[in-house]
DNA sequence: CGATTGACGTACG
DNA sequence: TCGTACGCCAATC
């Protein structure tokens, strides 16, 4: 049983878990904090595989540069992104979160290696 | 094995 | 300010 996934994808689950409840994050930002700054697809593409991930991964907490909720399609249910982030206290207008930037969970600062 | 797609972001016109 | 083009890398067709 060989590791499944590449490092990269790993990492970006790592950081994802890293993410507190009632925050949320950014796929370029964590792209970013794996050096990756265009790599940005690949995180949203790794939030694809996150649902089997164990343990889990709040992917819900992870959204667009915009704050707007891109990948609510894939929990399912179109409101169960929704769901999971009004039931930590965040609020969403629309796709959006609103206050964004102060919810906003950066790994590059938070977990910035002085 | 080659072409296309994708939960994004930045650059350019 | 808004729309289009490109890059990133893995997975799927």
């Amino acid at each position: 049983m060989a590791k499944m996934q590449s490092d990269f994808f790993r990492d970006v689950y790592e950081v994802v878990r890293l993410i507190p409840q009632g925050r949320v994050s950014s796929y370029g930002a964590i792209a970013r904090y794996l050096g990756s700054s265009r790599g940005s697809r690949m995180v949203g593409y790794a939030m694809n595989a996150a649902h089997h991930q164990i343990p889990y991964v709040p992917a819900h907490r992870v959204l667009n540069r915009n704050g707007m909720l891109t990948g609510k399609h894939h929990f399912g249910d179109t409101n169960a992104m929704q769901k999971l982030l009004e039931m930590e206290g965040i609020q969403v207008e629309g796709d959006v979160v609103v206050n964004f930037e102060s919810l906003f969970w950066d790994p590059t600062i938070e977990l910035k290696i002085d």
